[in-house]
RNA sequence: GGCGGCUUAGCCAAGUGGUAAGGCAGAGGUCUGCAAAACCUCGAUUCUCCGGUUCAAAUCCGGAAGCCGCCUCCA
């Protein structure tokens, strides 16, 4: 069976077929640059990640590109009060972002184009609009006109008359000729104040949309495979952007779009407007490691809606600590006597992983697979019929399996001498039966972080996650 | 008001017609100086509720309740 995705355009999971054999070309609708993520936000980078992996490890290639909105009301704004250069102000968040994703191992994509930069692509693209008659000017503004494009609506499945009529139309879009025209070139405002560029379409800033229709197409070209992005921007964004991207080239613009569901926090979806939001490094600093908010967020299956819960992240670091556990186990084995059924039960592991993930990412159900594994290796190897060679296929697959979750990954650390010190000192201790001092050096290394074993083969520790 | 989605054990979560995966937490046991890890055993006669279809329903159909989201910046 080949890989299967639900498709927010049909509304249905279809089989996967890429535009050009073995190469897929992707854009993910990537981060405004103006505060700290949250990791709700993540949830939809660690998505876009979990499906690259997998493409990658179906054997595709795979072009990524993750664009960075460094223009809009909300820079805008953050810059003016601080009273720093927009670009400044961006650059922080640009470092803060890139800083948060490496913390939770989402592998780069291959291009970040930036707003900014790309003005000129996208002032052409306005201007293609213009020429072809899907937009309009207004008091030095560029309005796409959605009167002009028929099939607007198709992603959203809504229809405009539909929309509730001017309820809330903000004063800059105050003099659209529709309700649902939007915005792709804004004149220039007071409140913009230094932040303007002189083109061709006049003195102004672009719309929000008209970025990922001009920087999309500038790098994956009129017509790619996927885009992904969260469900909230089905509309009015990606609606939008398929309206200008068509209406532009008369193509079709993607044919997979893929959306991640939210990110709740108490019963509701988790954003800044709410004030119930919780950025990575909120939780990194209450002593949790990035990687269990990973497993967090790939536990539950990307269009389901997920409560975050602290009870809920302690699952996931219990979880994730089974899992090394197993991988450091596996990497002690010294025995050599082979179990017969090895092979057979990683075969099985492997197709049930695979499985699971092609039928539109069952991240859930492919952790199920890999526990059941876990679980029958153990017992194996508690039986004592379980060899170095048999581990070694296993920490295999495990690391194919982790190409796709990267969640097994830890940095090699060392002890401190101080440490050190402590296990010999605890050991001298254990010879000579004096048990209460030895526990009581434990302890004091496990309030170091570090958590003692002793097995057969002698004392054994381990950071706690 | 329009449109879409969700409801499975204490928590998280698979399962879309064939008789409830998996993880965390908890209890008991094996092992251990004690722990830890691992293993074994235990937990939903039941899938929000009420009807219906079927030999068979968590899964299909109808209805009800609760919750969430989009329609405005938003992952």
């Amino acid at each position: 069976m080949g890989l299967r995705l639900f498709n927010t355009l049909t509304r249905q999971k279809e089989d996967f077929v890429s535009i050009e054999p073995g190469k897929i070309r992707m854009y993910t609708c990537g981060p405004t640059v103006y505060d700290f993520a949250h990791i709700g936000n993540f949830r939809a980078y660690v998505f876009a990640d979990l499906l690259k992996r997998y493409l990658r490890y179906k054997g595709y290639e795979v072009k990524q590109v993750m664009n960075l909105t460094d223009i809009d009301d909300k820079t805008i704004r953050g810059s003016q009060q601080e009273k720093i250069s927009l670009s400044e102000y961006t650059a922080r968040y640009k470092d803060a972002f890139f800083q948060d994703i490496k913390a939770l191992n989402i592998e780069r994509a291959d291009v970040y184009p930036e707003a900014t930069a790309h003005i000129v692509d996208m002032v052409n693209l306005v201007k293609k609009l213009l020429e072809k008659s899907h937009a309009y000017q207004l008091g030095g503004s560029s309005y796409f006109k959605i009167s002009t494009f028929p099939s607007y609506g198709k992603l959203s499945k809504m229809k405009m008359e539909d929309l509730k009529a001017g309820a809330r139309i903000s004063k800059d879009e105050y003099e659209k000729e529709e309700i649902g025209d939007f915005a792709l070139w804004k004149a220039w405002d007071e409140k913009d104040g230094e932040v303007f560029w002189e083109t061709e379409v006049g003195k102004g800033r672009p719309g929000w949309h008209i970025e990922c229709s001009a920087m999309s197409m500038k790098y994956l070209g009129k017509h790619f495979d996927i885009h992904t992005g969260g469900v909230d921007l089905i509309f009015p964004h990606h609606e939008n952007e398929i309206a200008q991207s068509e209406g532009a080239t008369g193509e079709k613009f993607v044919n997979y779009w893929l959306h991640n569901e939210h990110l709740l926090v108490e019963g509701r979806k988790m954003a800044k407007s709410f004030g119930n939001y919780f950025t990575l490094r909120d939780i990194l600093s209450k002593g949790y490691n990035p990687i269990a908010i990973r497993y967090l967020l790939l536990a539950t299956h990307y269009r389901q809606q997920l409560n975050f819960t602290f009870e809920g992240l302690d699952g996931a670091k219990n979880a994730l600590q089974r899992l090394h556990d197993f991988i450091d186990r596996l990497k002690g084995i010294r025995s050599q006597k082979s179990h017969p059924e090895v092979a057979e039960i990683l075969k099985e592991a492997q197709s049930g992983f695979e499985e699971s993930l092609d039928d539109d990412l069952n991240t859930s159900s492919a952790l199920g697979k890999i526990f059941d594994l876990v679980k029958e290796i153990n017992r194996f190897i508690d039986e004592g019929d379980f060899s170095s060679q048999d581990a070694e296929k296993t920490l295999a697959l495990m690391q194919r399996f982790d190409s796709v979750l990267g969640i097994l990954k830890r940095e090699e650390l060392k002890l401190d001498e101080k440490i050190t010190e402590l296990i010999q000192k605890r050991n001298q201790a254990r010879k000579e039966k004096k048990w209460e001092e030895a526990d009581k050096v434990r302890k004091e290394i496990e309030s170091l972080g570090i958590i003692l074993e002793d097995t057969p083969e002698g004392t054994k520790w381990k950071k706690r996650i």
